[in-house]
DNA sequence: TCAAAAGTGTTGTCGCTACACCCATGT
DNA sequence: ACATGGGTGTAGCGACAACACTTTTGA
């Protein structure tokens, strides 16, 4: 690749979100270079003058992660004065959510140095990247009540209790077993695979899949997806 | 004022929205200068070098209207390689509401050629304008129904039969006047100014004003504001 | 046989919808 | 007196919350 021309008072930040282990973490980088030397920080990079804006974000996750064809989201700009310590720059925040199943860390020189972390345990971050988090954490807290976003966190199947895991990790609520079950079922747009769990040291759980065609449907007929 | 750097591959965008006679609709300005000179485009500019962002678009609608203390919520940030005719520009748009019975137009150089147009009557915009109001407009759309934000358009005192105007028009919905006044009611974020309408040529309609007390309340208790 | 999670129904309550008529005011 | 919008109550239904035990599987 040529070289091309940043726009350097103009950058992106990606808040990149994974379920595991019944936790909802996020993916930072331990900052090589000054400033904020060895603190963590969310990865971004500047736009170059020849990209369109959505397009930095994901060439940066590609190149962190090598995952293509990932959800990605604007949660908003920032632009304080003072927000970079040595010149003035615009932010622009994403957030990713990735399948962690599909997730390798790729070895390289920008993945170096690659975290995942809880959400709830955070460390000090550099700049203003606490504020751009929080930001991108609220914004997904907002849509999962809206939008079936959080399938993107789950494995292509899954069982009806990692739904409510993910739900719960989201929603910070506790919902009871039975009726999130009827409520998620009523949907329509889960499917019975027909298939269970394998190698689990309890009864096995059925697995589900998302039935994108009978969402859009519901869509159509005016019906929210609410929880 | 002394002169201000701008930074000029960096632009906002104000989506203002008023509400008038039943209508809402958003102020436009006929474009006095190459490129799309003679069209209709949102009011915006650029940022300034030592301007925080979230004042651009505060400064531009004050200078157009001289209205001060306005809310203002960004919509996202657009920044296609090509959605600026003649060089590389990426721009934040936000969205304003105001209350239409506040509202003087200024008369200078910067505010001829404004136009209210009711949003259902947009004409053809310049460069991607179209592409940015509907963004905007979506955007409120959204946040109606989970935000009390539609009482910045109308004036402080207003009838139930107002509110439901208001909201008609920004849901598309039409409800019962029975039950829309018992919801309202209910949600106790209303209060009787025990006020009435003066020169109406029919029965006159108790006054309510929004409390911000009660509905901070609200909001602590976990309820949630939904229309 | 124990541990761990899967799976399953009923009942009460509350909020929403549907629906039609009289009231106050200015012209 | 008429036109215009303001203001009001009830009944039925459906969605949600609360609640505890049995089943399956691997170790």
């Amino acid at each position: 690749m040529a070289e091309r021309t940043e726009i350097d008072n103009f950058s992106i930040d990606c808040v990149i979100f994974g379920f595991d282990k019944g936790e909802l973490k996020a993916l930072f980088i331990k900052r090589n270079t000054e400033p904020d030397f060895g603190q963590m920080a969310l990865p971004g990079g500047f736009v170059y003058l020849d990209e369109d804006l959505d397009a930095a974000p994901m060439r940066r996750l590609y190149d962190l992660t090598g995952l293509t064809n990932i959800y990605m989201k604007q949660v908003g700009t920032f632009g304080k004065l003072d927000r970079y310590p040595t010149r003035r720059v615009i932010t622009v925040v994403y957030y990713a959510l990735v399948r962690v199943s599909d997730y390798s860390m790729k070895v390289g020189p920008d993945a170096s140095e690659l975290h995942w972390i809880s959400v709830n345990n955070v460390p000090k971050l550099a700049f203003d990247h606490r504020e751009l988090f929080d930001a991108a954490l609220a914004k997904l807290q907002e849509q999962v009540h809206i939008d079936p976003i959080l399938l993107k966190l789950l494995p292509k199947e899954f069982s009806l209790s990692d739904l409510q895991e993910v739900y719960e990790a989201l929603t910070l609520e506790s919902f009871d077993k039975r009726n999130f079950r009827k409520r998620m079922l009523n949907l329509g747009v889960f499917h019975d695979t027909g298939r269970k769990q394998k190698n689990v040291s309890h009864r096995a759980a059925r697995l589900y899949r998302f039935d994108k065609k009978a969402y859009k449907k519901m869509l159509k007929r005016g019906q929210m997806f609410a929880i």
